[in-house]
DNA sequence: GCCTCATGTCAACTATGTTGACTTGAGATT
DNA sequence: AATCTCAAGTCAACATAGTTGACATGAGGC
């Protein structure tokens, strides 16, 4: 099964270029892997994934915040958060207070051992970045930065 | 239900930045839908999604790739290439042939019309990223090139 | 006491992927 | 010719991540 490649599809396929930007879009494709792979395989030894990672990387970022934010900022339905918030919770990775004022809404937090898988979760992407930060310096890190900016304000 | 959004986790949230790199972590994943996000609404108009997109790029830039090879670019199993792929032989967007020589391999192709969506929906990446170029420029494009290149290494 | 609204939950569905087990059929080997 | 190998195709069961719709609960405001 295994000819000229290692596992899936990581290698960066060598497929004909059509167009000027395929190279680009490739590259935004493996570039999206490449930061997430590590945190995915470290996520998944946790018993948890992506999903689960961005509520904690949100709820680490904003303490408090209730259910119907965290909604709003993940972009998903209440009913597709309910299960991995849930599996959080019950792992004491998350707690939910509803505060004495504010009785409607509960209030979202991080527990230790939650900062502690969110971390480092979170570091391993940052670790990605870092390096390839590292490896072009800074004006290629702030040409990076801009792109980026300008793709995601795209909209 | 829409109080301060618009609709799906699109705004660049307002999150604490807790480390230096939180900013480019974010930027990567609001990068990767801006850029992918008008490209699914046009596949979704015309009932297909990102799996059938990858493979139509695939096909488009390997003509008469196999199955198997497909599977091994793609980086699943052949069970799950199996269905998106039957919609496109369906939809003849594909079609398959066994070559003369070679004769137990099957060779896919892109008709016409499969030629046509993927051009269309690829052109939808390749606008997102040529306006981000020229908002940035030449050195600023490379250096995004050489942030993606590293991190796509990084394997 | 009622209305609103955030939250919670249940059910049914879709899509995309997985693994495992198997069949089919062409080519190569003996 | 019979047999073996291997790409391809197919079926079933399952996991995950999301959707919509419907409805229950319970706190606060009027």
């Amino acid at each position: 099964m295994a000819k000229t490649s290692q596992a899936a599809g990581l290698h960066r396929a060598s497929l004909a270029k059509l167009h000027e930007l395929d190279a680009a879009l490739e590259l935004m494709y493996y570039g999206w892997r490449g930061m997430t792979l590590e945190a995915d395989a470290y996520l998944a030894k946790q018993g948890l994934s992506r999903p689960h990672h961005r509520i904690l990387y949100v709820v680490a970022r904003r303490p408090d915040i209730s259910i119907g934010s965290l909604v709003e900022v993940l972009g998903i339905s209440k009913q597709a958060l309910n299960r991995p918030l849930n599996l959080l919770l019950e792992r004491k990775l998350l707690t939910s207070k509803r505060s004495p004022e504010q009785h409607r809404s509960k209030l979202l937090r991080l527990t230790e051992a939650g900062r502690r898988i969110e971390q480092r979760a979170s570091d391993h992407e940052r670790q990605v970045l870092r390096a390839a930060f590292d490896r072009v310096g800074a004006s290629g890190a702030a040409g990076w930065m801009g792109v980026m900016e300008a793709i995601a304000d795209n909209s």
